[in-house]
DNA sequence: ATTTTATATGATTACTCGCTCATATGTCAA
DNA sequence: TTGACATATGAGCGAGTAATCATATAAAAT
């Protein structure tokens, strides 16, 4: 059974993940399709390190999931949940 | 007219605010309704200060509005906004 | 087997942010 | 107008974090 501040705790670290800029990039990029790390690097024009070390935390958050394919990792949504958070906010920001 | 970086930054910042615990209790608290300074440090069991600092963000971000009576200054949410936000993300992260 | 390509990760650094303390501002009462 | 109460705010500190650099792991090619 999880207290009321523990609930909060948890909708706090949902929208931490959602409060970079990088990652939402990226998110906004992989609700496009799926994409390895140096494409999402190339993309992005930033460095492989700091695109391997969000995708690492969106991972370890269960935002994305990984497939492998030769010696490429391949990075999609987990889910449609986090694709409808971040239109909604997108389009709350965004809207005025 | 917005670049699409621009309307990413917009949504970041408006994560941002929501990406921390004391603001997030502070939002919950007011969906209930509304409140004045001392209410709010009381029931979330902080400092006049740090509540102070936390309701400047809010005001400067639109999210919440003040109405002062007397000593005392009043704060409630904006508008629903943020309100349906905030729900969707604590729904999402605590239904797991 | 060695080299090349793709990705992951530890350490360091610079920066951000939330809390605290002290103080300022503003309102009302006596 | 002085004091008490309510709120706001600046400075400083400590904790967290994102980018960088160097290096490690892993797969494929030669």
């Amino acid at each position: 059974m999880k207290t009321s501040l523990q609930r909060i705790q948890e909708t706090m670290k949902l929208f931490k993940i959602l409060s970079d800029q990088t990652r939402l990039r990226m998110i906004a990029l992989l609700i496009e399709g799926e994409f390895c790390v140096q494409e999402i690097s190339e993309t992005l024009h930033m460095s492989q390190s700091s695109i391997s070390h969000q995708l690492k935390l969106l991972r370890d958050t269960n935002v994305v999931k990984t497939r492998r394919e030769g010696k490429n990792i391949f990075y999609s949504l987990k889910d449609e949940h986090i694709k409808t958070i971040y239109q909604m906010g997108y389009d709350h920001a965004n809207e005025c």
